[in-house]
RNA sequence: GGGCGAUUAGCUCAGUGGUAGAGCACUCCCUUCACACGGGAGGGGUCGCAGGUUCGAACCCUGCAUCGCCCA
């Protein structure tokens, strides 16, 4: 399709015109430029695939699988060709797939009623036509006639959308409970312009309440009269075709149409003159002025409806009658769908199993057959006795249709001897179907195909079946459910065992990105700006289950930041000397740092692990966001900074080292699969002091989760953590300014505390920005006091401090906290809650409310103090 | 008309029965020797509305409203 309208845009030969071979040339010459943009694309966002393995469904391979699936289905009665409506795309002049039509609603605005009197303006319907050719109903009479064909001066009205399809007309419908027509089912009507006389028969598909309840019924243009029509055959119903392949009304020469009429009725010339060979919105125009002109146009009402489009086309699609090659989808689907219901293939989010099983259940044969040149062409060769060869090469056909036709004594044994010797001739004799496979045929064979069915390879042993599968929602229809169909029917095991539905990326509006809108999102551009790493990992981080992602430049930014936080942490490690080290063992860690810190960095691995495992990415991107910006940069290394600024060797300082330059490459590998380049550089990097690397990261195993929480080394490092949080809040707070530094006091703390207190010393009084650390009995008078799980501590403001602000603070903090014991106290006097909740939620109450008198008690005590003042 | 989903902080979104969260934006402070693409501290939500189930509901059920998607 893009090739042709390249084509024109360059004022070049059409495709007809250019012939088969030659237009085929120039569709592979545009594959070979344009296929490598998407490969490009995935490149530069560093998809790690195995490249040695990409393929393009007219491969060699794959024909070969598309040549035995179809023979082979075929065989098994599961293909066959009939004569059937289908979407017929007039501009691509082909036939389309159901999946392939969109619906536009359409809503006109012309509107004229005989009855007002005033004759139809055909000027003004023009126009609202040349607008959009539909939104418009159309009420026709159509005369009803006696036994000998005389009117009896009654008319039945019928209403159409399509006027022109009426050339085509074979009966009219009304319901059998419609007691305005009883007395007139089975009589005749003539169809006004054409002079077919008609039964009016009853069928339940006419819809009282719709239009006049009477419905004009043409089969060959109309999937509903379709089947209406074969109904009544015996009626007379029958499918009259009037369009030609590009929609334009066909009635010369078209002996369905003449049949039963006369065809040197001088009325019928006069239509034929008006209307033959017309575009069918031409004609549209056309019959509607005829119509009026007969008297036989009672109305026109605006009218909304839903139009079929081509997706492709953007063209009104018209039901068309044709020969097409159809699959059995019906049979096929069953075992697809048994496979999901009992889990043999599970969708991820499981709620797209229902869309996949509507679709399913109510599935109609598949039109495979499309009359383009580009595809797979149909491995069916036709013999002028009406027969057709399905096989897998032309030898083989040929060697078919020879053998057939000698049994049926179509020609003699040395004839067909000779015949067999003879290409040429038996091209002429027997002519291929020039029709080829939709592209979801050979799509739906990818799983097995790909692995080099229909031989048995150990790929296919390996691989098939798949693990998972990734894709959109839109595509479940299109290729997963017929990839399940085929994959179960030839491999008898399903293709995939997950089928991930990952988000659809949607503009800052949230609409759908589309080149026709223009809102297209440029990966590259984005790269461009703020790297492959940045773009991952915001798709990452925004790809919940069950919802699509507005993207948005501002978070794509963010996670840059976070790349060059990354960036910057590797760098202070390096030249505070952290370098990875020879048979560095974390288990053997001693500092409660370094088991603090190692403690964290396998949750945080492990529950990445498992938000990767159940594809929740955006639970990974931000579990491991978190850890390395708020617990490893944040504090790990601003703790670890006085023992490794500290001048002096020790097996503290070099233990931290180690520690460090291990964690980061546990970060690294952690942050792989989000970021595969910045880390990869890193990685590499690092790699140039200490220990030789094994190989590049990306092939490297994923970190491990094994070191054990350590609750003493958690208990001493979450202590600084919250004192010194603590202290900087309540700084901020009060209004203590960032160059004071005001002394710590620690009021009585237990032995174990103050021994903490003085092992970080440096680092409180650094990232807390206060004096000396000192301890006491009681805090010194003018001090803000603070608790820190359970201690108290106190710094001494005396000049500074705002004695009323900071009662004010700890009235505050009582006041919060108090809150807090009432509503659990309002639980807790809750009998039923007492004996209805688990009892670990009870206890868990009576802790909270502990803790919160305790703080209370602290901090009262505090206020009592100052009051003193 | 049928189905699915959404409605939570200014914005974009997590959160499937037990103390409402993140990123961005915003306010204030900081040119502290990895990082101003930074550091520190804050403000901000009766979780669309109305019922129901439950000791307890953003979460489960029913109805309604608004928006979106798919199908006919």
């Amino acid at each position: 399709m893009v090739v042709e309208r390249q084509l024109a845009e360059r004022r070049e030969a059409d495709r007809r015109t250019l012939g088969r071979e030659a237009f085929l040339a120039r569709v592979w010459e545009w594959k070979a430029e344009s296929g490598g943009a998407i490969v490009g694309q995935l490149k530069r966002l560093g998809a790690s695939c195995d490249w040695s393995r990409e393929r393009f469904t007219l491969d060699e391979g794959l024909s070969k699988a598309v040549a035995r699936v179809f023979v082979q289905l075929h065989r098994d009665g599961l293909i066959y060709k009939a004569k059937r409506l289908v979407n017929w795309d007039p501009k691509f002049q082909t036939a389309i797939s159901d999946l392939e039509v969109v619906q536009v609603d359409c809503k006109g605005s012309f509107k004229w009623s005989r009855d007002d009197g005033a004759p139809l303006d055909e000027a003004a319907l023009a126009k609202a036509l040349a607008r959009n050719p539909n939104g418009h109903l159309y009420y026709f009479d159509y005369p009803v006639v006696d036994a000998r064909g005389q009117e009896t001066g009654e008319v039945v009205t019928v209403a159409t959308t399509r006027p022109e399809t009426m050339l085509g007309d074979s009966a009219v419908a009304v319901h059998p409970d419609d007691e305005r027509f009883k007395r007139l089912v089975g009589a005749r009507v003539r169809l006004p312009l054409v002079g077919r006389l008609m039964r009016i028969v009853a069928d339940v598909y006419s819809d009282p309440e719709k239009g006049t309840g009477a419905v004009k019924i043409t089969p060959a243009h109309d999937f509903n009269d379709f089947e209406v029509g074969k109904r009544h055959e015996a009626e007379g119903a029958r499918a009259i075709n009037v369009l030609d392949a590009e929609a334009r009304v066909w009635l010369k020469g078209n002996l369905d149409f003449f049949d039963g009429l006369d065809a040197a009725d001088h009325e019928l010339a006069r239509l034929l003159a008006a209307v033959d060979g017309v575009d069918r919105f031409e004609a549209r125009k056309r019959i509607v002025g005829l119509m009026a002109m007969e008297g036989r146009l009672a109305k026109i009402e605006p009218h909304a409806h839903a139009v079929p489009h081509g997706d492709r086309s953007n063209a009104v699609i018209e039901p068309w009658l044709t020969d097409q090659w159809y699959v059995d989808a019906k049979t096929l689907a069953e075992p697809a769908l048994a496979a999901v219901r009992e889990g043999k293939t599970q969708f991820v989010p499981k709620n797209w199993e229902k869309t996949y099983y509507d679709w399913l259940e109510n599935i109609q044969p598949w039109c495979v057959s499309r009359q383009l040149w580009w595809g797979h062409q149909i491995p069916a060769w036709y013999a002028t006795w009406g027969a057709v060869y399905v096989e897998e090469s032309e030898d083989a056909a040929f060697a078919a249709a020879l053998a057939d036709g000698v049994e049926r004594g179509a020609f003699g044994a040395s004839e067909a001897e000779a015949l067999a010797n003879d290409v040429a001739r038996l091209r002429e004799t027997f002519p291929r179907d020039p029709d080829v496979l939709d592209t979801w045929f050979s799509s739906a064979l990818w799983p097995f195909s790909t692995l080099g069915w229909p031989d048995e390879t150990p790929e296919l042993e390996r691989f098939y079946p798949t693990s998972a599968l990734v894709t959109g929602f839109d595509i479940i229809f299109f290729w997963v459910a017929r990839m399940m169909m085929m994959g179960l029917h030839f491999r008898g095991e399903v293709p995939f065992r997950d089928v991930y539905i990952h988000a659809l990326v949607r503009d800052e509006k949230g609409a759908k990105m589309s080149k026709s809108k223009g809102n297209v999102i440029d990966p590259l551009h984005l790269i461009d700006r703020y790297g492959a790493d940045a773009l991952r990992f915001t798709l990452s981080a925004m790809a919940a289950q069950g919802r699509d992602i507005k993207l948005s430049e501002s978070r794509v930014e963010g996670y840059r930041n976070f790349a060059t936080k990354l960036w910057n942490a590797s760098r202070f490690a390096e030249i505070n000397g952290c370098a990875r080290v020879a048979g560095y063992d974390p288990m053997a860690a001693r500092e409660p740092l370094n088991r603090w810190i190692l403690g964290e960095a396998a949750r945080a691995v492990a529950e990445t692990s498992a938000a990767i495992e159940s594809y929740r990415f955006n639970d990974a991107a931000n579990a491991a966001y978190r850890f390395v910006w708020s617990v490893f940069c944040d504090w790990c290394l601003e703790l670890a900074k006085p023992v490794l600024q500290n001048a002096e060797a020790s097996p503290a300082k070099a233990e931290t080292q180690a520690t460090i330059a291990h964690v980061l490459d546990t970060v690294f590998a952690l942050l792989h699969p989000f970021m595969p380049f910045v880390t990869e550089e890193l990685w590499a990097i690092k790699g140039e002091v200490g220990p030789a690397r094994d190989g590049v990261l990306a092939l490297g195993p994923w970190p491990s989760a094994d070191f054990p929480a350590d609750a003493v080394a958690e208990a001493e490092i979450g202590w600084v953590v919250d004192l010194v949080s603590e202290i900087r809040s309540v700084r901020s707070e009060m209004g203590v300014p960032a160059a004071a530094q005001p002394a710590l006091t620690l009021v009585a703390p237990p032995p174990e505390l103050a021994a903490v207190a003085r092992r970080w010393d440096e680092t409180i009084r650094r990232l807390a920005r206060v004096g000396e650390i000192g301890f006491a009995d009681a805090p010194p008078a003018g001090s803000l006091q603070i608790v820190v799980r359970g201690a108290l501590a106190a710094i001494p403001v005396a000049g500074i401090l705002d004695v009323a602000a900071e009662r004010a603070r700890l009235r505050k903090e009582i006041a919060k906290e108090q809150g807090e014991v009432a509503k659990v106290d309002a639980k807790l006097a809750n009998p039923d809650f007492v004996e209805r909740a688990p009892e670990e939620v009870v206890a868990e109450h009576h802790e909270r409310r502990e803790a919160a008198l305790a703080r209370i008690a602290k901090m009262a005590a505090a206020l009592e103090r100052l009051e003193r003042l």
